[in-house]
DNA sequence: TGACACTATGTCAGATATGACATAGTGTCA
DNA sequence: TGACACTATGTCATATCTGACATAGTGTCA
């Protein structure tokens, strides 16, 4: 679901609101790199709460400081799924997920008041 | 982070609580994997609310009908953020998506009341 | 200044996920 | 019964992700 996703779907006639509330798709990139980028930030949050190191993170996960790295940063390399399963490797819990997630959320256009 | 992760880990003198708090690899994995069937059936219940058949769902995501079929059967072959992406492309927010994964908590081992 | 611990970035071979296809199963309507 | 729409399952080539490595950048302490 990743290349060639605009043109196709233009051609398919995709029109916002087509359905209504369906989301454009570049939207639903953004909306789903925020989240990716919520979960980057909680992920380093724990690691200094506990007061690791790329290292000693990377050992745990049995990866690597690069791919530690890599995922506080929010690189597009990195899957939301590896970015979860370390965080629940840290003891975080599917509140604390749930709660980053939420936190992510745009503060939306502000359109009408 | 996958294969052989037990014997490593047990090797590194894994102790459950060496930190406090910490889960055990295995109940990571679980809970993933409860993450991951929550949003499976959030993506049936969706597609079903919008009366689409497995077919239509596949064209919006440019995907195929096996795939999608594989996504609410919770095929281990398809990942968190493809069913992260496929619920957005479906008009669900942060907020629902964390819904989805906080209810996706097991309801405990009832040890203590 | 240098030595050190920590973090960032680039690359790549191997592992995993993906869309696509074929095909089988299931339910419904006539 | 057959025809049809829908869903499930298996396979595969290709795309994407991953851990590992090398190396560069950054901060701190002496």
């Amino acid at each position: 679901m990743k290349k060639a996703k605009q043109t196709k779907l233009e051609a398919a006639g995709w029109v916002v609101g087509s359905v209504k509330d369906f989301l454009g798709l570049s939207e639903a990139d953004a909306v789903l790199i925020e989240m990716k980028l919520a979960l980057s930030r909680a992920l380093r949050d724990r690691r200094k709460k506990y007061g690791f190191s790329q290292v000693q993170l990377a050992e745990r996960l049995q990866s690597s400081q690069s791919r530690v790295a890599k995922m506080e940063a929010g690189d597009p390399s990195v899957s939301m799924e590896l970015l979860v399963s370390a965080l629940l490797l840290l003891g975080a819990s599917s509140t604390d997920l749930a709660n980053a997630i939420r936190r992510s959320e745009k503060s939306k256009g502000r359109h009408a008041a």
